[in-house]
DNA sequence: GTCTATATTCCGATAGAC
DNA sequence: GTCTATCGGAATATAGAC
């Protein structure tokens, strides 16, 4: 059994993941994955051909694990508000990983991105953020949450806040980002 | 009087900003800089020796534009809510030239910047924050704006919506960053 | 002072070794 | 199947032409 092999395409993805987060699509090379590996650059280039192959697995890594996420919420019987304090501690936590989020990264670098991936991300998007608004509509309807908008725009004016506000906290540091953060989840209690 | 030096430096910076805003700092080269001018790449190194010179100068001239703006809203007698309006509006036509704001794209490039770089980064980010939370006060002290916040974080607020909104954008269309400025408004009138 | 020819390094990718 | 040696081209940058 080619264990190895695996265990190498693995590796690869989670070094990709972790340097798309941190630095961004055009920012990082095969020789950034590969040095890690102590491997050579093109031995990457075995498991994933093209750069493009690589970030569209990423991509659909996401994808899965979002649809996970969404699952684990949909039947999870926690608080209405402490589904969206797990969604903002992973935002929290992404700080600490010197990274932003998945889908702030690949907006920034959109128009570099290839054709193919597009459509990718769009449906990842789409999938988070239909995510979130369902547990606010659903909070909102057992008398759990508050808010005056539709649960689409609530769901975008709170995802914005935390994926700015990973990036704003590169800059400016951590403490602003917990400001938004408990400022997002008080609005949500009355 | 050598007007042509100046004029292409200045035609320069201004496509680089642009660049900027539109794929990163990563991912735009000195020669997409130099064919839409018609000169050779090299040139471009005359006035911008290195492509930390050329960020450098472009952080700068955005740190130079805001503290103009800053002033002009100072100065204004237009109600508060026209000033965010203002402040949103631009952010509203940066969807149209296929840009995202400044402060977001070196953020998301933030751990591939020149470090001299980084620190004006913060100089500006302080600025446009500050000027965005003094609006807000003002509002709030005059009656004409309502939040519950302390002005910085309500301003932190405000601006990731805006930031990360019009990054959303390129990925779900103009119509979502539409909703988040409508709401944020709408927000601060109650 | 302004720009071009050229050098050097690193990129993503292919061909071929094992 | 897995990886290395190597290629062609593009990146930033220097040296030197005008």
């Amino acid at each position: 059994m080619p264990a190895k092999s695996t265990d190498t395409k693995q590796e690869i993805l989670s070094i990709a993941r972790d340097l798309l987060k941190k630095v961004g699509y055009n920012a990082f090379s095969y020789s950034d994955i590969s040095k890690q590996l102590n491997i050579k650059n093109a031995a990457v280039h075995y498991h994933y051909p093209t750069k493009e192959d690589l970030l569209a697995d990423i991509v659909n890594t996401y994808i899965e694990d979002y649809k996970q996420l969404e699952s684990g919420l949909a039947h999870s019987t926690l608080p209405a508000i402490d589904k969206v304090s797990v969604f903002a501690d992973r935002y929290a936590h992404l700080i600490d990983l010197q990274s932003i989020c998945i889908i702030g990264s690949v907006a920034s670098d959109f128009y570099t991105l290839p054709e193919a991936v597009k459509d990718r991300v769009i449906l990842l998007t789409n999938l988070v953020l239909g995510m979130v608004a369902n547990v606010l509509e659903k909070g909102r309807t057992n008398g759990e949450l508050f808010f005056a908008e539709d649960a689409r725009t609530k769901a975008l004016l709170i995802m914005t806040n935390l994926a700015a506000g990973v990036q704003l906290a590169r800059i400016t540091g951590k403490k602003d980002f917990e400001s938004i953060r408990t400022a997002l989840i008080a609005q949500l209690k009355k």
